[in-house]
DNA sequence: GTCTATATCGGGATAGAC
DNA sequence: GTCTATCCCGATATAGAC
């Protein structure tokens, strides 16, 4: 199904950018090329270059966007109640919106090595950004007396590893659903920190 | 420093496998050339044929030599004692055992993609005997009533996504010893798991 | 806006001299 | 066992026609 010519300016962005992140989650970005971007969208190589200034930029915009979204979607959630309350949401939050998100989150943990150093740097503080979210409430936690932690940036680190690590094996239709998988993650994180 | 004419059959092999180890730690496999391994080891890229088959091979004896090699660590490590005992065991050997191998680590998780599906299968198949190793003293500590898990498989993948990450942050050098870490780990893996 | 064609480069792997 | 030379292929990116 090659596209034939005509403007379409405004669907083959983001047409783009979706079968990057496919062909990028799927086969790691050094090992896609920009004719295999290309033929899944269903255009020549060269027009590609309409719509990105070269390979790594593809890539870029793909993981800031995706923690444009994280930061924007973890401030839209609700945000009174006591640390335990905080650290549900947050926990029930994270998994949720990992395993809507289950390319681009593979991409942003796996290909970081491919940005220059200064996409990196700003990758890399935007996550820091989201970690401090945690950490407040950790602190808060603590502060509270409900939490009992001897360094709340290792117990930061480590939940989010944990939590982030249900996207390596979580499989929709599998034995477990999502809501079950949440309890069960809630239930060790919430002991993991307890005083 | 370009290697002459000699006979180094004994130790051009590992050398490669070192050199190769790191630059796909550093690079990633797919990014990094069979001439670039040669240049680091100081042989040229023909001669690297000599002791691979090709790219893959590299990168499966690298992956299949780590996997022996932790599965027989653990095995060497002492077996008594009760669940608990037993945790804490292997929640030290692995955040030391993985400190320690970071780039082959890295590997491990980050360059299966690259593999062919029977190669791919193999690995697996290590790594779940691996999970199983902590699954079987989760069960145990779960019989004994020390233990409180919805889900005993799910608590193993869980505990060892949580002790892995370290290897993405730690530093040798750092705010934290190595004893500290572990300390702090295992605190927040025994409360996680606890009745 | 997309196409075809191409410039330029570097990849994996092999052959054959030494 | 290592070297040089090379085959063949595919990569990114650009130029210019339509």
């Amino acid at each position: 199904m090659a596209r034939k010519t005509g403007s379409h300016s405004d669907i083959t962005g983001p047409r783009i950018r979706a079968e990057a992140q496919r062909l990028f989650a799927r086969h790691g970005f050094a090992a896609v090329s920009m004719r295999q971007i290309a033929a899944a969208v269903g255009v020549q190589a060269g027009a590609l270059y309409l719509y990105t200034a070269d390979k790594e930029s593809l890539l870029v915009d793909l993981l800031k966007g995706h923690m444009d979204d994280l930061l924007a979607a973890w401030a839209a959630q609700p945000r009174g109640g006591g640390a335990l309350a905080r650290l549900e949401r947050f926990v029930r939050f994270h998994i949720r919106f990992h395993l809507d998100r289950a390319e681009v989150v593979f991409l942003s943990y796996m290909e970081l090595r491919n940005l220059g150093p200064e996409n990196f740097a700003q990758i890399e503080a935007l996550r820091r950004s989201y970690e401090n979210e945690l950490e407040a409430i950790l602190k808060a936690g603590q502060a509270e007396g409900v939490f009992a932690l001897p360094d709340t940036k290792l117990a930061t680190l480590a939940i989010i590893a944990m939590l982030t690590g249900v996207n390596t094996w979580f499989r929709e239709g599998g034995r477990l659903s999502r809501d079950t998988v949440e309890e069960i993650y809630w239930d060790m994180a919430r002991k993991a920190v307890a005083a």
